[in-house]
DNA sequence: AAGTAAATGCAACTTTATTGCAATATGCTT
DNA sequence: AAGCATATTGCAATAAAGTTGCATTTACTT
Protein backbone atom coordinates (compact mmCIF):
# COMPACT_ATOMS: atom_id res chain seq x y z
CA UNK A 1 0.00 0.00 0.00
CA UNK A 2 1.72 3.22 -0.82
CA UNK A 3 2.18 6.38 1.34
CA UNK A 4 0.04 8.09 -0.52
CA UNK A 5 -3.35 6.10 0.94
CA UNK A 6 -1.92 6.84 4.27
CA UNK A 7 -1.89 10.53 3.45
CA UNK A 8 -4.68 10.97 2.16
CA UNK A 9 -6.82 8.98 5.32
CA UNK A 10 -5.01 11.42 7.52
CA UNK A 11 -5.83 14.33 6.05
CA UNK A 12 -9.76 13.31 5.88
CA UNK A 13 -9.86 12.77 8.95
CA UNK A 14 -7.93 15.88 10.42
CA UNK A 15 -10.29 17.73 7.99
CA UNK A 16 -13.25 16.93 9.51
CA UNK A 17 -11.56 17.78 12.66
CA UNK A 18 -12.59 14.26 14.39
CA UNK A 19 -10.24 12.34 16.15
CA UNK A 20 -7.05 10.79 14.98
CA UNK A 21 -5.85 7.45 15.86
CA UNK A 22 -3.92 4.41 14.30
CA UNK A 23 -6.81 2.48 13.85
CA UNK A 24 -9.04 4.88 11.65
CA UNK A 25 -5.95 6.02 9.53
CA UNK A 26 -4.60 2.37 8.84
CA UNK A 27 -7.85 0.88 8.30
CA UNK A 28 -8.89 4.05 6.30
CA UNK A 29 -6.41 4.01 3.95
CA UNK A 30 -6.49 -0.31 3.52
CA UNK A 31 -9.59 0.69 2.39
CA UNK A 32 -8.83 3.85 0.06
CA UNK A 33 -6.39 1.50 -1.37
CA UNK A 34 -8.60 -1.37 -2.67
CA UNK A 35 -11.07 -0.41 -5.44
CA UNK A 36 -13.44 -2.96 -3.99
CA UNK A 37 -15.86 -3.44 -0.80
CA UNK A 38 -14.09 -5.93 1.33
CA UNK A 39 -15.22 -7.51 4.40
CA UNK A 40 -13.82 -7.72 7.82
CA UNK A 41 -11.60 -10.73 7.59
CA UNK A 42 -9.94 -9.26 4.46
CA UNK A 43 -9.39 -5.61 6.47
CA UNK A 44 -7.91 -7.78 9.20
CA UNK A 45 -5.46 -8.83 6.83
CA UNK A 46 -4.48 -6.23 4.92
CA UNK A 47 -3.48 -4.58 8.28
CA UNK A 48 -1.63 -7.64 9.80
CA UNK A 49 1.72 -6.63 10.13
CA UNK A 50 1.35 -2.74 9.88
CA UNK A 51 -0.07 -2.93 13.41
CA UNK A 52 -2.38 -5.00 15.37
CA UNK A 53 -5.73 -4.13 16.02
CA UNK A 54 -8.01 -5.94 17.79
CA UNK A 55 -10.88 -7.57 16.20
CA UNK A 56 -13.91 -5.69 18.47
CA UNK A 57 -11.77 -2.42 17.69
CA UNK A 58 -11.74 -2.80 13.95
CA UNK A 59 -15.33 -3.25 14.02
CA UNK A 60 -16.03 -0.18 15.91
CA UNK A 61 -13.57 1.73 13.38
CA UNK A 62 -14.82 0.75 10.67
CA UNK A 63 -18.50 1.23 12.46
CA UNK A 64 -17.20 4.88 12.89
CA UNK A 65 -15.95 5.15 9.67
CA UNK A 66 -19.87 5.06 8.14
CA UNK A 67 -21.61 6.77 10.58
CA UNK A 68 -19.03 9.88 9.67
CA UNK A 69 -19.67 9.04 5.81
CA UNK A 70 -15.68 8.18 5.73
CA UNK A 71 -16.75 4.66 4.30
CA UNK A 72 -19.99 2.57 3.74
CA UNK A 73 -21.19 -0.55 4.92
CA UNK A 74 -22.67 -2.64 2.16
CA UNK A 75 -24.79 -6.18 2.97
CA UNK A 76 -24.61 -8.72 0.77
CA UNK A 77 -25.59 -12.54 0.16
CA UNK A 78 -23.26 -14.27 2.36
CA UNK A 79 -24.21 -12.08 5.65
CA UNK A 80 -21.19 -10.30 6.01
CA UNK A 81 -20.49 -7.04 6.38
CA UNK A 82 -18.38 -5.33 3.23
CA UNK A 83 -17.06 -2.27 3.64
CA UNK A 84 -16.02 0.41 1.40
CA UNK A 85 -13.98 3.70 1.14
CA UNK A 86 -16.41 6.74 0.10
CA UNK A 87 -15.12 8.97 -2.30
CA UNK A 88 -17.07 12.08 -3.53
CA UNK A 89 -18.99 10.22 -6.00
CA UNK A 90 -19.97 7.70 -3.83
CA UNK A 91 -22.08 9.04 -0.99
CA UNK A 92 -25.83 8.03 -1.80
CA UNK A 93 -26.35 5.96 -4.69
CA UNK A 94 -24.53 2.88 -4.02
CA UNK A 95 -24.28 0.73 -6.42
CA UNK A 96 -22.06 -2.54 -6.33
CA UNK A 97 -21.02 -5.08 -8.64
CA UNK A 98 -20.87 -8.57 -6.96
CA UNK A 99 -19.20 -11.75 -8.70
CA UNK A 100 -21.43 -14.86 -8.20
CA UNK A 101 -18.57 -16.88 -8.76
CA UNK A 102 -15.58 -15.45 -6.82
CA UNK A 103 -17.63 -12.97 -4.60
CA UNK A 104 -15.66 -9.75 -5.28
CA UNK A 105 -17.47 -6.88 -4.84
CA UNK A 106 -16.31 -3.38 -6.48
CA UNK A 107 -18.11 -0.28 -6.75
CA UNK A 108 -19.98 1.00 -9.96
CA UNK A 109 -19.56 4.55 -9.90
CA UNK A 110 -21.46 4.84 -13.16
CA UNK A 111 -24.65 4.51 -11.76
CA UNK A 112 -27.75 6.23 -13.51
CA UNK A 113 -29.60 9.45 -12.27
CA UNK A 114 -32.02 8.76 -9.86
CA UNK A 115 -35.13 7.96 -11.23
CA UNK A 116 -39.29 7.56 -10.17
CA UNK A 117 -39.18 3.73 -8.07
CA UNK A 118 -43.22 4.54 -8.13
CA UNK A 119 -43.83 3.93 -4.25
CA UNK A 120 -46.76 3.33 -2.74
CA UNK A 121 -48.74 6.34 -1.27
CA UNK A 122 -47.16 7.67 1.92
CA UNK A 123 -43.90 5.85 1.69
CA UNK A 124 -40.61 8.11 1.58
CA UNK A 125 -37.72 7.06 -0.51
CA UNK A 126 -34.33 8.07 1.47
CA UNK A 127 -31.40 6.05 -0.36
CA UNK A 128 -31.31 3.44 -3.29
CA UNK A 129 -29.09 0.21 -3.02
CA UNK A 130 -28.49 -1.31 -6.42
CA UNK A 131 -25.98 -4.51 -6.38
CA UNK A 132 -25.65 -5.64 -9.92
CA UNK A 133 -24.51 -9.50 -9.95
CA UNK A 134 -22.61 -11.55 -13.01
CA UNK A 135 -19.23 -12.70 -13.75
CA UNK A 136 -16.36 -10.64 -13.14
CA UNK A 137 -13.59 -10.25 -16.11
CA UNK A 138 -11.20 -12.92 -13.77
CA UNK A 139 -14.47 -15.28 -13.56
CA UNK A 140 -16.50 -15.23 -16.87
CA UNK B 1 -54.02 -16.96 6.79
CA UNK B 2 -57.05 -17.94 4.37
CA UNK B 3 -56.98 -21.48 2.89
CA UNK B 4 -56.70 -19.97 -0.08
CA UNK B 5 -52.70 -19.80 0.38
CA UNK B 6 -52.64 -22.95 1.65
CA UNK B 7 -53.84 -24.81 -1.66
CA UNK B 8 -52.23 -22.00 -3.33
CA UNK B 9 -49.13 -23.27 -1.72
CA UNK B 10 -50.03 -27.27 -2.56
CA UNK B 11 -50.49 -26.72 -6.23
CA UNK B 12 -47.52 -24.80 -6.78
CA UNK B 13 -45.25 -28.02 -5.61
CA UNK B 14 -47.62 -30.11 -6.68
CA UNK B 15 -47.54 -28.87 -9.95
CA UNK B 16 -43.97 -28.62 -10.09
CA UNK B 17 -43.64 -32.23 -9.19
CA UNK B 18 -42.06 -31.88 -6.00
CA UNK B 19 -42.37 -33.93 -2.71
CA UNK B 20 -44.85 -32.48 -0.74
CA UNK B 21 -44.45 -31.92 2.98
CA UNK B 22 -46.26 -30.15 5.90
CA UNK B 23 -43.66 -27.93 6.59
CA UNK B 24 -42.83 -26.93 2.70
CA UNK B 25 -46.83 -26.67 2.34
CA UNK B 26 -47.55 -24.48 5.02
CA UNK B 27 -44.26 -22.36 5.04
CA UNK B 28 -44.75 -21.19 1.32
CA UNK B 29 -48.61 -20.83 2.38
CA UNK B 30 -47.21 -17.80 5.22
CA UNK B 31 -44.98 -16.24 2.55
CA UNK B 32 -47.65 -16.40 -0.17
CA UNK B 33 -49.99 -14.77 2.34
CA UNK B 34 -47.77 -11.89 3.32
CA UNK B 35 -47.32 -9.27 0.51
CA UNK B 36 -43.68 -8.28 1.85
CA UNK B 37 -40.40 -10.45 2.62
CA UNK B 38 -40.35 -11.67 6.12
CA UNK B 39 -37.85 -13.01 8.10
CA UNK B 40 -37.13 -16.65 9.31
CA UNK B 41 -38.83 -15.67 12.99
CA UNK B 42 -41.39 -14.27 11.81
CA UNK B 43 -42.34 -16.89 9.59
CA UNK B 44 -41.78 -19.22 12.68
CA UNK B 45 -44.20 -16.91 14.23
CA UNK B 46 -46.86 -17.89 11.93
CA UNK B 47 -46.53 -21.14 11.78
CA UNK B 48 -46.72 -21.72 15.52
CA UNK B 49 -50.16 -23.48 16.32
CA UNK B 50 -50.49 -24.60 13.22
CA UNK B 51 -47.94 -26.73 12.64
CA UNK B 52 -44.81 -27.30 15.08
CA UNK B 53 -41.73 -27.00 12.58
CA UNK B 54 -38.11 -27.20 14.22
CA UNK B 55 -36.13 -24.20 13.29
CA UNK B 56 -33.29 -26.12 11.64
CA UNK B 57 -35.92 -27.80 9.45
CA UNK B 58 -37.55 -24.41 8.44
CA UNK B 59 -34.49 -23.08 7.89
CA UNK B 60 -33.98 -26.29 5.26
CA UNK B 61 -37.52 -25.72 3.67
CA UNK B 62 -36.95 -22.20 3.40
CA UNK B 63 -33.50 -23.08 1.34
CA UNK B 64 -35.59 -25.44 -0.23
CA UNK B 65 -38.50 -23.33 -1.57
CA UNK B 66 -35.61 -20.79 -2.76
CA UNK B 67 -33.59 -23.38 -4.71
CA UNK B 68 -37.07 -24.29 -6.73
CA UNK B 69 -37.74 -21.12 -7.28
CA UNK B 70 -41.04 -20.73 -5.11
CA UNK B 71 -39.45 -18.19 -2.93
CA UNK B 72 -36.66 -15.85 -2.67
CA UNK B 73 -33.57 -14.80 -0.40
CA UNK B 74 -33.38 -10.97 0.57
CA UNK B 75 -30.04 -10.29 2.45
CA UNK B 76 -30.61 -7.35 4.90
CA UNK B 77 -28.64 -4.85 6.66
CA UNK B 78 -29.25 -6.29 9.62
CA UNK B 79 -27.63 -9.80 8.38
CA UNK B 80 -31.25 -11.16 8.30
CA UNK B 81 -32.54 -13.34 5.89
CA UNK B 82 -35.90 -12.60 4.49
CA UNK B 83 -37.92 -14.54 2.29
CA UNK B 84 -40.67 -13.82 0.05
CA UNK B 85 -42.88 -15.82 -2.01
CA UNK B 86 -42.41 -15.69 -6.29
CA UNK B 87 -45.15 -14.93 -7.83
CA UNK B 88 -44.85 -14.66 -11.96
CA UNK B 89 -43.56 -10.64 -11.52
CA UNK B 90 -40.85 -11.66 -9.28
CA UNK B 91 -38.25 -13.81 -10.98
CA UNK B 92 -34.78 -11.93 -11.59
CA UNK B 93 -35.28 -8.32 -11.05
CA UNK B 94 -35.66 -8.24 -7.14
CA UNK B 95 -36.80 -5.01 -5.90
CA UNK B 96 -37.64 -4.67 -2.18
CA UNK B 97 -38.38 -1.33 0.01
CA UNK B 98 -36.84 -1.19 3.38
CA UNK B 99 -38.36 0.88 6.18
CA UNK B 100 -35.59 2.08 7.18
CA UNK B 101 -37.86 2.86 10.86
CA UNK B 102 -39.78 -0.48 11.84
CA UNK B 103 -37.41 -2.80 9.18
CA UNK B 104 -40.55 -4.18 7.66
CA UNK B 105 -39.92 -5.07 3.97
CA UNK B 106 -42.09 -5.70 0.65
CA UNK B 107 -41.81 -6.14 -2.65
CA UNK B 108 -41.98 -3.86 -5.28
CA UNK B 109 -43.00 -5.15 -8.27
CA UNK B 110 -43.09 -1.90 -10.30
CA UNK B 111 -39.34 -2.38 -10.89
CA UNK B 112 -38.82 -0.51 -14.39
CA UNK B 113 -37.53 -2.10 -17.37
CA UNK B 114 -33.56 -3.49 -17.31
CA UNK B 115 -31.17 -0.73 -18.44
CA UNK B 116 -27.74 -0.46 -19.32
CA UNK B 117 -25.58 -0.93 -16.40
CA UNK B 118 -22.33 -0.15 -17.48
CA UNK B 119 -20.38 -2.69 -16.59
CA UNK B 120 -16.43 -2.68 -17.07
CA UNK B 121 -15.13 -4.78 -19.81
CA UNK B 122 -15.22 -8.57 -19.49
CA UNK B 123 -18.34 -8.06 -17.00
CA UNK B 124 -21.00 -10.21 -17.54
CA UNK B 125 -24.61 -9.25 -15.32
CA UNK B 126 -26.87 -12.17 -13.80
CA UNK B 127 -29.29 -10.27 -12.02
CA UNK B 128 -29.75 -6.92 -10.61
CA UNK B 129 -30.64 -6.66 -6.85
CA UNK B 130 -32.31 -3.33 -5.86
CA UNK B 131 -33.29 -2.32 -2.96
CA UNK B 132 -34.88 1.11 -1.62
CA UNK B 133 -34.79 2.34 1.51
CA UNK B 134 -36.93 4.90 3.21
CA UNK B 135 -39.87 5.36 5.02
CA UNK B 136 -43.19 3.15 4.88
CA UNK B 137 -46.05 4.95 5.28
CA UNK B 138 -47.13 3.55 8.97
CA UNK B 139 -43.60 5.17 9.99
CA UNK B 140 -43.34 8.52 8.21
C1' DA C 1 2.68 18.43 31.76
C1' DA C 2 -1.83 17.27 33.53
C1' DG C 3 -6.54 16.34 32.96
C1' DT C 4 -10.48 14.55 30.56
C1' DA C 5 -13.11 12.35 27.33
C1' DA C 6 -12.72 9.09 23.77
C1' DA C 7 -10.72 4.87 21.91
C1' DT C 8 -8.77 0.34 22.69
C1' DG C 9 -8.08 -4.56 24.26
C1' DC C 10 -9.78 -8.48 26.40
C1' DA C 11 -13.21 -11.80 27.76
C1' DA C 12 -17.63 -13.24 27.66
C1' DC C 13 -21.86 -13.37 25.15
C1' DT C 14 -25.66 -13.11 21.45
C1' DT C 15 -27.72 -14.07 17.34
C1' DT C 16 -28.23 -16.31 13.08
C1' DA C 17 -27.34 -20.08 10.57
C1' DT C 18 -25.17 -24.80 9.52
C1' DT C 19 -23.72 -29.79 10.04
C1' DG C 20 -24.07 -34.74 11.32
C1' DC C 21 -26.77 -38.35 12.26
C1' DA C 22 -30.51 -41.21 13.76
C1' DA C 23 -35.55 -41.37 13.37
C1' DT C 24 -39.54 -40.61 10.49
C1' DA C 25 -42.57 -39.53 6.63
C1' DT C 26 -43.47 -39.42 1.58
C1' DG C 27 -44.51 -41.20 -2.79
C1' DC C 28 -44.00 -45.31 -5.53
C1' DT C 29 -44.55 -50.13 -6.58
C1' DT C 30 -46.87 -54.14 -6.18
C1' DA D 1 -53.25 -51.53 1.56
C1' DA D 2 -48.43 -52.98 2.80
C1' DG D 3 -43.67 -52.62 1.87
C1' DC D 4 -39.72 -50.21 0.04
C1' DA D 5 -36.32 -46.75 -1.12
C1' DT D 6 -35.24 -42.29 -0.46
C1' DA D 7 -36.01 -37.69 0.98
C1' DT D 8 -37.16 -35.02 4.95
C1' DT D 9 -37.27 -34.02 9.80
C1' DG D 10 -35.77 -33.34 14.69
C1' DC D 11 -32.28 -32.96 17.95
C1' DA D 12 -27.82 -31.80 19.62
C1' DA D 13 -23.72 -29.79 18.76
C1' DT D 14 -21.04 -26.36 16.25
C1' DA D 15 -19.72 -22.34 13.41
C1' DA D 16 -19.36 -17.66 12.10
C1' DA D 17 -20.14 -12.81 12.55
C1' DG D 18 -20.85 -9.31 15.31
C1' DT D 19 -21.82 -7.04 20.10
C1' DT D 20 -21.42 -5.66 25.09
C1' DG D 21 -19.19 -4.44 29.52
C1' DC D 22 -15.46 -2.87 31.71
C1' DA D 23 -10.82 -1.75 32.96
C1' DT D 24 -6.79 0.32 30.62
C1' DT D 25 -4.62 3.35 27.46
C1' DT D 26 -4.44 7.15 24.15
C1' DA D 27 -5.43 11.61 21.85
C1' DC D 28 -6.41 16.09 22.19
C1' DT D 29 -7.14 20.46 25.10
C1' DT D 30 -5.41 24.02 28.15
Amino acid sequence: MSIDYLEQAKEAIQRAGERMTRGRVQTLAVLLAERKAIKHQEIEEHLFGKLQLDRVTLYRVLEWLSKKGFAHKVASDDRVWRFGANDEMHSHQHAHFKCTSCTKMLCLNTIGASRDWSLPDGYQLQEVELTVKGLCAECS
